[in-house]
DNA sequence: CTCCTATTGAACATTTTGTTGCATAGTAGA
DNA sequence: TCTACTATGCAACAAAATGTTCAATAGGAG
């Protein structure tokens, strides 16, 4: 049995303007009376899809926190397939709603088990898709197991997101190119110790 | 002309609470109400103070976010001092308030000048600091000038907070050692080419 | 056409958020 | 100690936000 196409328009209108208000003025604005005078859904409606204040924002987060699918390229060399994989990463947070999210689902994470668990499932992902690069990388031969590769996800990671959601400073192509440079010339200069 | 010692008083036991508030509970809940109801202070007087909500949450954050003074180590050798420093940094993000409230602070920082000032200037003070340590290191002769000292620091400091903040991993000692190790093999290597 | 269900709008109580005026009490200076 | 000053407390208040309920309506499924 199908569900009701109304329970799926209210979800997806209210989602979509909880959304907009997440970025434009933060998590302390998503309320039901926001959304509601936001997308003219009554109120009484979207005390029913979202019991209370948290569970809105929750759905929030997991609306727009679902990882997209990165086509994988994993066919060498190791700096083109990290250069292009931490690229579309890099276009996420400058381009798409995750990067002006992204902090407040962190924020919401110290003290909210969903928020918690959105933003841990999300970057086992992100990392996933770079651990299949480095793999790659040692089964053609082009850095030996001997790497210390979670160490270089992590940083592979680590610095995009700390200089966009903390230091607030740019993420551009030019230093782009100088983090994959670095990470490369890290996982050659261990290779084979 | 001194202050009232009325006035110091409040500040302090009302930003005080706030900031117990905001680990406890999150920013959502850092309000007059929950203050006065915290201090026995009566919600006038803390109006006065901080005319709106906004004005407050900036105070207990201005509170907490400011840099406490690291005794430099910069005698040498890097890995020591590099050790040294990261393992305050790191001590700070475990064990003070600053650990559980930097992110609510990242998360006003998108639509709060003053919240990504706070955050702004402290990252630039422990930037300066890890900066010292580096500088003295080539001072010595240890690692030659033309090691890519920005992207290291970076990738310092990136990669605890990180961490702590977004994955909500263990930062221990064990970790400590290996990161500083990587570093210093980063510095070792790209040094004199 | 009929049954089922989601939405609406209004009314309502409750809580939160700001504001104001005045009495009280603590402070500084003569 | 006396006086002028000012921060605080308190109560009363208006305004807005937050939840709750219910009957009427409209849309979808068979």
């Amino acid at each position: 049995m199908k569900e009701d196409p109304r329970l799926i328009a209210t979800r997806q209108t209210a989602l979509d303007a909880a959304q907009r208000i997440l970025m434009d003025e933060g998590v302390l604005h998503v309320t039901h009376g926001a959304v509601s005078k936001a997308t003219g859904i009554s109120r009484s409606t979207l005390y029913r899809h979202w019991p209370d204040a948290r569970s809105l924002r929750d759905a929030a987060f997991r609306r727009i926190a679902t990882p997209p699918n990165i086509p994988p390229k994993t066919d060498g060399p190791l700096r083109s397939d990290l250069r292009w994989l931490l690229g579309v990463l890099m276009g996420a947070l400058n381009d798409t709603p995750w990067g002006q999210i992204a902090p407040q689902v962190v924020a919401a994470a110290s003290n909210d088990e969903e928020a918690r668990l959105v933003i841990t499932e999300f970057m086992k992902d992100r990392f996933a898709s770079v651990e299949a690069v480095f793999a790659a990388a040692v089964g053609r031969g082009e850095i030996t197991a001997d790497v210390p590769v979670d160490q270089l996800i992590e940083l592979a990671v680590a610095a995009p997101y700390f200089r966009k959601l903390i230091r607030h400073e740019a993420l551009d192509e030019d230093w782009l190119d100088r983090h994959v440079d670095l990470l490369c010339s890290i996982a050659k200069t261990n290779s084979g110790q």
